[in-house]
DNA sequence: CTCCAGGGTG
DNA sequence: CACCCTGGAG
């Protein structure tokens, strides 16, 4: 019997003390009735709204590993087509872990967030030195895995063992905050205590997997971000942000970082039918990828004549590398993470001079590119490179992208 | 074009 | 707490 409830008029909280279990967290109000009602319902949804992908209920560790980096911060669409390549490259854990770093990479190109694909690779060599090539089955030798957070530690635990292990990942998320009536940031250290305390509350003592397998998908079709479909939602009964009709309100949106825009030229440096690359150093972006040298530019170019003569110079300084630059491709813009970045695409024909740092430094047929693990942005300059659209030699007739910037054309 | 989605690390 | 990337929708 529910004793008079404090209503807690909208506010997260505020005093947290050390204990987790303190009596006063969001979730202490659920008897353990309502949680096995949560459960039994929860389970009854997932059996009628069934979600088929490729790594559900295959059982096997590697997979579902595999799958749950793809999908940090990426969507199951995007992941579908790498996870079916990346599986028929590498079908197992020792198969990955002699692989070479670069080919790794190479089946990552397009993902983003290359660490990912990297400590995927340190990870399979650790599992195969430090665990006998036989995955960790308890969280706490999970995370010690490179890339391997609280999120996917439990992921790998519940889905491929069926461990205790609780979950907290965007979509769980942002059923739990709705279903504790939790008013609070979760985003902050003690919204993710909370969120992760309320999670470990609510899971069952078997079946753990299919049971967190079913909240994502709870919050990935009908517990969306916005407008939730509570009218299809299985435990609507049991939902406090519903009770209050503060669904929409529940959890609070993130305000917006802001974005830097940033100004780069990259330079396609052709000699003999060959173009010069670069691989990416440790600490940079894109690290152990191979990319056109970039320069930084101070605003974008209005006049390319004037910035060719400024181009010319600055790949010299860095470089020491002599090349005329001829033409610009279309102007093509992208972002990472806050920076946004725009790319002026100068096309350069060599003149004289070598890179200092030639180990890192080829010169490849754009054929040759193809096996080189590049970022997206470099990817696309290949691919617009082997169109022979522009032409080298008529150096301003490609200068802008959407036309809105038609330079005058001397004729 | 802008907006949006999406965990882990040093 | 700053940093990491891309693709799809609108």
């Amino acid at each position: 019997m529910p004793r008079t409830n404090v209503v807690q008029s909208g506010r997260p909280p505020r005093i947290r003390r050390s204990s987790p279990q303190s009596a006063k967290a969001p979730e202490g109000d659920w008897s353990a009735d309502e949680i096995r009602s949560l459960q039994t319902s929860l389970k009854a949804w997932s059996k009628r709204t069934p979600r088929d992908m490729p790594w559900r209920g295959v059982g096997d560790p590697y997979r579902v590993w595999i799958s749950e980096i793809m999908l940090q911060q990426t969507t199951v669409a995007a992941v579908v087509p790498y996870y079916e390549r990346f599986l028929a490259r590498f079908p197992d854990i020792a198969t990955l872990a002699n692989a070479h770093e670069q080919d790794v990479l190479s089946a990552w190109e397009g993902l983003g967030y290359y660490s990912r694909g990297r400590n995927l690779h340190r990870a399979a060599q650790a599992v195969m030195s430090n665990h006998g090539g036989e995955f960790p089955r308890d969280v706490e030798a999970l995370r010690g895995l490179p890339g391997v957070g609280r999120y996917t530690a439990g992921a790998i635990a519940s889905f491929a063992f069926d461990v205790k292990a609780p979950i907290l990942e965007a979509n769980t998320q942002r059923v739990y905050a709705r279903l504790a009536g939790d008013e609070g940031d979760p985003r902050t250290s003690d919204g993710q205590t909370r969120l992760w305390n309320f999670a470990e509350r609510i899971l069952p003592a078997r079946g753990a997997g299919p049971f967190n397998q079913a909240l994502i998908d709870l919050g990935a079709l009908v517990c969306v971000p916005g407008r939730p479909k509570c009218e299809e939602c299985p435990l609507v009964h049991l939902c406090r942000a519903h009770r209050a009709g503060r669904q929409d309100q529940i959890p609070p949106a993130k305000a917006r970082p802001k974005v830097t825009d940033v100004h780069e030229a990259v330079m396609a440096v052709r000699r003999n039918g060959t173009w010069l690359v670069r691989q990416r150093q440790p600490g940079e972006r894109w690290a152990g990828m191979w990319d056109f040298p970039r320069l930084p530019l101070e605003r974008p170019i209005e006049t390319p004549g004037k910035a060719f003569a400024g181009l010319q110079d600055a790949l010299m300084d860095s470089t020491g590398l002599h090349a005329l630059p001829a033409a610009l491709l279309p102007h093509f813009s992208h972002s990472v993470t806050r920076y946004r970045i725009h790319l002026a695409r100068v096309v350069a024909n060599y003149a004289a001079g070598e890179w200092s740092q030639l180990a890192e430094v080829r010169w490849l047929k754009l054929e040759e590119l193809a096996a080189l693990p590049m970022p997206m942005a470099a990817r696309r300059l290949v691919r617009d490179l082997d169109q022979p659209g522009w032409a080298p030699d008529a150096p301003f007739e490609l200068s802008s992208t959407s036309g809105r910037r038609r330079n005058a054309k001397p004729r």
